[in-house]
DNA sequence: AAAATTTTTTCAAACGTTTGCATTCGATAT
DNA sequence: ATATCGAATGCAAACGTTTGAAAAAATTTT
């Protein structure tokens, strides 16, 4: 059986009757070197498919080009707008992308990270889990800053940790939205917020909380409950809103697909949106400008934080030993729709 | 400025002044190495914070764990899906996923071939860009092929080359849909159709051709046009259907997001779903659950493709010498809901 | 034709790790 | 006291490539 070992400079050499050396150069195209040998080598190189290896060369020049895109998830369309954000900037760098996903699952996110530090990966673009955060886990970091890697948080903060961030002003994103829907005549505003712990959801939630605090409402605990992020967990909490005494005139969902589902239940009910209940969301995915009735949201610029992720890197990278920590925050914008549309 | 090298086990054996092999058995837990030395020297690594170099690994034993997955996007729901599927199988079996996007994109995607040979990936899993596709390309995979290196095929055909292959059944999947709503009574069905030339497209749309026949239904052209799978692109071409002089009483959508995006138009004229016109969708992302009204569609078994090509994989990688070629072709089903309920 | 110069090629080391085989060092048996 | 044995450690090669310095070969100059 032919094993088909892939060629090697080595096996070139031996062809040629001459040394790996003049092999290497010629590939690489070096003037010192004979332009017969120089095509000739070239010419069979093509010929039986020579492929340099590049583990050879990670380990002679300490380089891999390789990042890693350490995220809890990618199932939803912020995730991947990062992704192509950073893939936008670093990929014409030459740099390829490693991204692991942790399914929110801390010893699969410290895995990943051992992993990628053994790799030697020159970088690593962090969204902790939701079990690390919860947990206040650290230790697993410790060994990427003691190897001063580059480590650039997205998205989720991660308070007792000095390095660069890029992230999106959840906050008065969150308080855009209320402030709207208040602007707009809406007076009793639930909130389906997110799992408890997570920055993302609890920016959201202070925005909405000091903007009632702002205009002087009340803040009741009855109209706050909590979602898991996906469609399917806004249903029952939709249900137990609309049941109140006195249920909510509007709904600031944490994100899309939360208010996506409380839509669908309010509908159900026979109630008008916005007529009865005005609805807002987060993320502003593709999805949310069609749907019936099209969603007012709040924009995430997904793209552009993996774009200011790559720059911090690099920044990074460059910068003169110690690190420059930088903390990019960006604004979100308010997209309003039909499903807040009221006349005040 | 303290460089920050990692340690490495020459260092430690200096440290320890024993050479390097001691070291390396003492942290493999090698049997022959003094029971103090092996604590001594395991306890001083955890302290200065060794990790072995994987990359050099790499190079000596010619493995790399790594495994590349190229698909042209991984912006919705099925991709990503198929994803976490490889990703089930794999990563507990110690392998690495390297995702590389292509964005339909031809030079990028033999670069990133290229790219992942000469990283010496053990295997790769591949959907073909559009472009790749419908320019009829293969030389990029030739040289994946002449390396033995074991090469999947998810989701998109590529009828000249002999590789192993899990894909779903959508032309069945399309058949069953458009049966759904003849026998319900819907009579004059349109398709908003995927882009030329890509085999999910084609697939479906020869489902509907065919089944359009079987019920002796003559295909109008004027009812067949084309979108790019993206929720806008459905827009025109829906209301270009509505401003027929007989409009469609159904559309088939060649995927969720065209269906919802034909909803809102079709709503937005005032006009019933399903009463006045029937939808259904492909895909059974989470969102089609839950648009009011709920998408009728066909479920398209992501997770599972993904860990039926690990299997695949799995197989060859194992398989002797010359490769099996399997060709896995998954079922669909049809998840019946709102946008399609009429009474016949 | 010898010396000087230029062109071309080879040598050897390095990157970090593992591993078969050889070596060293005590200790035990003769 | 010496041979024998076992335990513990070291040596050296290997993986594939690059690169500065040295060597060899070819060319030009004297």
């Amino acid at each position: 059986m032919n094993s088909s070992r892939p060629v090697t400079i080595k096996d070139i050499a031996r062809r040629f009757r001459c040394s790996p050396s003049t092999v290497s150069r010629a590939l690489n195209d070096h003037p010192a070197i004979n332009e017969d040998t120089r095509k000739n080598i070239q010419e069979y190189a093509r010929e039986v498919g020579y492929q340099r290896n590049e583990v050879s060369l990670s380990l002679l020049n300490k380089k891999t080009a390789t990042l890693g895109v350490v995220v809890p998830t990618i199932g939803n369309y912020y995730e991947t707008a990062v992704i192509e954000g950073l893939h936008t900037i670093l990929q014409p760098l030459g740099y390829t992308l490693n991204i692991c996903v942790t399914n929110e699952n801390y010893l699969l996110e410290k895995e990943y990270l051992s992993k990628l530090l053994s790799n030697r990966t020159e970088g690593i673009f962090l969204s902790v889990s939701q079990e690390t955060y919860d947990a206040g886990y650290y230790e697993h970091l410790e060994s990427v800053i003691q190897r001063k890697t580059p480590l650039i948080f997205i998205d989720r903060e991660y308070e007792d940790f000095e390095t660069s961030r890029a992230t999106v002003d959840d906050y008065h994103g969150a308080f855009a939205a209320v402030e709207h829907l208040l602007t707009i005549g809406y007076k009793n505003i639930a909130h389906l917020k997110g799992p408890n712990g997570l920055t993302v959801s609890e920016q959201r939630f202070k925005g909405y909380r000091d903007c009632l605090k702002k205009y002087d409402i009340p803040i009741k605990e009855e109209l706050i409950i909590n979602t898991n992020f996906k469609v399917e967990s806004a249903i029952v909490p939709t249900k137990r809103l609309l049941d109140l005494d006195s249920p909510p005139d509007a709904i600031f969902g944490v994100n899309d697909q939360v208010a996506i589902g409380a839509m669908r239940v309010i509908l159900d009910r026979g109630l008008k949106i916005p007529g009865d209940v005005g609805i807002i969301g987060f993320d502003n995915s593709p999805i949310s400008a069609y749907t019936y009735p099209s969603l007012t949201t709040v924009h995430r610029p997904g793209r552009k934080i993996g774009m200011e992720a790559s720059r911090l890197f690099l920044n990074q990278l460059n910068g003169s030993g110690d690190f420059v920590h930088e903390n990019i925050v960006l604004p979100t914008e308010l997209i309003i729709r039909e499903s807040s549309l009221r006349i005040s």
